[in-house]
DNA sequence: AGAGTCTATCGAATCGATTCGACGCTGCCC
DNA sequence: GGGCAGCGTCGAATCGATTCGATAGACTCT
């Protein structure tokens, strides 16, 4: 008789009522006599039915309950840079009044649908990644995105799904999450200068993907192609414009501290201050000068970016600029929501709050 | 004319072939003149068709290429332990033969279906949590589950959906990812024992979900519900059996500081070793240590767990246990992989690599 | 008591694509 | 030249649930 799965149909057929009633009994949609609501269900039990198929749900409903959301790295990597997962914890809780769970998506999707055109011998199963196109959300959300995959991202506008953008810009029309980071970093060169500094050093986050590590020359044109490296740069360069600059590779205290030591080791030329884009490569920044044998901040000051608590650096209290990394995230979910509903929002935009730490005083002598 | 957006049957019409050659161009599933595929696309474009809505695909493929992931907690404290996000990068390797996106889920879902069934009023819309009935997955990975979620669990499973467990237990059936967790930790501990001591204190993770921290008393029947944390215990027990047991409050350097200064300030009864259940508590007790002024491991031993590289921790390198995460991840995948195709899948037991640090040595005195 | 208002249930259409078997056509080979 | 193989295309059935409008019956209000 059955063939496979039980279908809502069967079940309707064993309670004695229509598929309309069966289906919502178990959508909730209307009310429903509680002698024929336990008729269903019971029918439901009898055959093993668990529940209406998601698929077939989402087809008819238009809806999946699921956002996209895309990195540009390594999922491992993004997990692991503590402003992302908060962030993620944040948007969690921002898309949960759609009831959606989170779909985790590589940026380097998007190649091109029509495969080989060969006439002869059998087609490879053509490997899909596992692509914004393919995928059944209902909103995507872009996390510092790159640029590229600007082909699957038209696909997906093309198709009316809401797109919004954390920390990156996605063209025309993209709502996006911003953060005020050129002003914030401003803030703290200015804390800095006021505090009496001059020979300061920018510590950056990588300028690109390929994450050299190093001093940038002074005369090296490279404009940094990450939107945070190049603002926070900027917010710091509006201070001290002739400040020298070295990229770190990544936002890690291994990479602070290692930039700490290049550009604190030499005695005749070492900076007052370090301005650094992260909490965690300022974290290693102070490291290094405690290896040194300097003191933070009376040697050295070292400011931060993002205010985190960094794990095992306490009594340290890090001068820093505090960004709303859960907020971000929550208000993604918000315009996803509400573009959604039919809607349109607007791009948001965050401040950061300059937080004084310990970090941070007067140029030594 | 078209109300909506283009369907394939749409494209078909205006590319004079019919729904079925119309797909076959985008699935590439059998072969197609160049003509006609050059029609057939044309029309898309010019019509706006930007692919296959994909919730229609995987409703008649019967597959969404999407593999549910289950925690136990909040995304943002899953994706802060380290463990966790290389074991995701793995899964993610993994899972990507299916071309399978995954999607986060939280453990706390499974609320019954049947939402009020009070007659009068307009019935509020009773938000859906993101939930494993609901979701439109092909398979289904646990981690570090917690047993809750079993009506979930049997939902899913009636539907015929692969699940995996990584660390943990979900019942008979179902396949597990596990790890020499006992065995390994013994392996630490023998390790400490060869090297003259026997004043050890175990410094654990967390019993259970309340994350209470402190002393266990000596009487104390509370067995820890976290797999991890009983199975390392047992192993360290099963060498040091009268040992003082700490329970941290969670895997971070900072809890590992705490808990160290408790275990090493007072000089009476200081231990000659800590064993740590993981690797950032395993930092934290080093820095405690730092701290009194114990130097490490001249007057105490340190054993971590995870094999890590715990950031800005150079230039100690632990005595620990090295797990292969990304395998573990990688190897769920490939389970749910070969279930989907209808193998059947086994167990499958990871073993942990004693790597020595220098963190370790010879009791003092 | 009659008219009006709910309420529970039902039927049938619909969501959009995929797929399998059939069919005609071209070209090859003996 | 006739039969056979293979390839490209088509039709129609199917995946499984949701939802809208209709209907019949029960209840309320004056």
């Amino acid at each position: 008789m059955a063939a496979g799965r039980p279908t809502i149909a069967d079940v309707a057929r064993v309670a004695q009522v229509s598929p309309s009633t069966a289906s919502v009994v178990f959508s909730g949609k209307a009310s429903v006599t509680d002698a024929t609501r336990a008729r269903v269900l019971e029918a439901a039990a009898s055959l093993g039915y668990t529940g209406p198929d998601p698929r077939a749900a989402s087809l008819r409903r238009g809806s999946s309950g699921i956002v996209g959301v895309v990195f540009e790295e390594h999922l491992g990597a993004a997990f692991r840079d503590p402003i992302k997962a908060v962030m993620m914890d944040g948007l969690a809780e921002g898309v949960s009044p759609l009831g959606a769970g989170l779909l985790l998506l590589r940026d380097d999707a998007g190649i091109s649908p029509d495969v080989d055109g060969s006439g002869a011998g059998a087609a490879h199963p053509a490997q899909s990644a596992p692509s914004l196109r393919s995928a059944p959300v209902d909103a995507v959300v872009l996390v510092g995105c790159s640029g590229r995959l600007a082909d699957s991202l038209e696909a997906v506008r093309g198709r009316g799904i809401p797109v919004v953008v954390i920390e990156g810009d996605a063209g025309p029309g993209i709502p996006r999450v911003e953060l005020d980071n050129r002003e914030a970093q401003r803030h703290a060169a200015r804390h800095l200068r006021s505090l009496g500094h001059e020979n300061v050093v920018l510590l950056t986050l990588p300028f690109d993907a390929r994450r050299w590590r190093g001093w940038v020359a002074p005369d090296d044109s490279r404009v940094p192609v990450v939107d945070v490296t190049r603002e926070r740069l900027a917010g710091a360069r509006d201070v001290f414009p002739a400040a020298r600059v070295y990229a770190a590779g990544g936002s890690l205290i291994d990479e602070g501290l290692a930039a700490g030591r290049s550009i604190l080791s030499d005695a005749h030329n070492r900076p007052t201050a370090v301005i650094a884009q992260s909490d965690l490569l300022a974290a290693g920044v102070v490291r290094a000068a405690e290896e040194l044998g300097l003191s933070v901040p009376v040697d050295v000051s070292v400011t931060g970016f993002d205010g985190i608590t960094v794990d095992g650096f306490a009594p340290y209290e890090l001068t820093t600029l505090v960004q709303p990394a859960a907020e971000k995230g929550r208000a993604a979910g918000t315009i996803v929501t509400r573009m959604i509903e039919g809607l349109d929002a607007a791009s948001i935009s965050f401040t950061c709050t300059f937080r004084q730490g310990n970090t941070t005083g007067p140029p030594p002598g």
